[in-house]
DNA sequence: TGTACATCAGTGAACGCGCGTTCACTGATGTAC
DNA sequence: TGTACATCAGTGAACGCGCGTTCACTGATGTAC
């Protein structure tokens, strides 16, 4: 066969983007080497010729996922300006409910990365962290709301996966983010802190 | 060996219990007969006179893990008053982050049962449902904020468990408590809506 | 520029292992008399 | 109440299968001359 330099770095990338795929699409679990190989047109003995390990490429697909996951939210905030509204719009769209194994490795991978080792637990922890700071950048720095404004993403965005019910998931969607966008307002008196 | 119709029953039940714990534990795939037969004192062969196969277990032990869950919520919520209050400072306790193979199913499988068969998710959606139900029931029916609060509070969950370093995890908590707290407020005005 | 050869990316057979499942068997249970 | 026997809950060896991993091999790549 033979193949150059160039194409093994080449196949590297395509069997890692289509782990950070897979894992999103069907668990990080539910990968196996000679699937995912088989799904980039090469055979299974090719493997550890770019990954140590089963194990060592869900590291990496996991790192790849949340990666992808959100420089996928930040371009969906598009060219305007990226306000808080901007972007729970598009989190919460239908369009990200219905690609999951291209969207938020959060909202995909959270149950199965909060009993995985600690290791993939700190990997998506930063992600976590940046996705609640960068949030609280568009609400006036304010932490909790921003930790309140995160959860209720990443959780709505997971329970409309589950809901079968087309209308009721989408109308899941359509409340948090109806509730969401009041959070921007500021409150009319601050009586209350 | 020989056992009695009695036993039997029992025995039953135990192995549905624990595979339901084991479920929100590590997850409903990682569940093996096997393992699971010798964690409740039995041998594997005998798994069979109690289930028809390891997949017909698994819709019966996420049915089981649902139902624990909610009827732990609703004794958490405690002999007061069952208000919003009460509910949502329990569910986003410590105690229930750190003892995941006893508290809320949902919290702890949407992400597997997003992906799962029809079955699985229309098993969780009855739950996810009734949750938002009675979460609603104690926000003066407000259905929408009773979504924005159940996202919240599951996806909150979720990611506290995720997180490695302790203090942050319980911050997240505590913001979340916090925020919801002001749902339960009604708004200074009605000028908004 | 052209030739000879070492390198090495990818192949596919083979391996051990753990899993779900089956089944002949055991011996206490519980019923018929 | 006591005895004889059919039932059946649980046992553990055995099965096929798929998986992760290894390795001898192939043949194009790319370098040394």
């Amino acid at each position: 066969m033979g193949h150059s330099q160039v194409e093994k770095a080449q196949n590297r990338e395509r069997i890692l983007a289509e782990a950070a795929r897979q894992a999103r699409d069907e668990g990080l679990e539910s990968i196996s080497v000679g699937a995912l190989m088989k799904s980039v047109g090469l055979t299974h003995g090719g493997f550890y010729g770019h990954f140590e390990s089963r194990s060592a490429l869900l590291a990496e697909a996991l790192e790849q996922a949340l990666t992808d996951g959100e420089s996928r939210a930040r371009s969906h905030a598009g060219s305007g300006p990226h306000g808080f509204a901007d972007m729970f719009r598009s989190y919460l769209s239908r369009t990200h409910r219905d690609s999951r194994d291209r969207g938020c490795a959060m909202a995909a991978l959270a149950c199965d990365v909060a009993r995985a080792n600690e290791a993939s637990r700190r990997a998506m922890e930063t992600h976590v962290e940046a996705f609640i700071a960068g949030t609280a950048r568009t609400l006036d720095g304010d932490e909790r709301k921003a930790m309140l404004a995160v959860s209720a993403m990443i959780g709505a965005l997971a329970l409309s996966r589950v809901v079968t019910d087309p209308a009721r998931s989408d109308a899941l969607l359509r409340a948090v983010r109806s509730e969401l966008a009041k959070l921007e307002t500021v409150p009319p008196s601050s009586e209350r802190e």
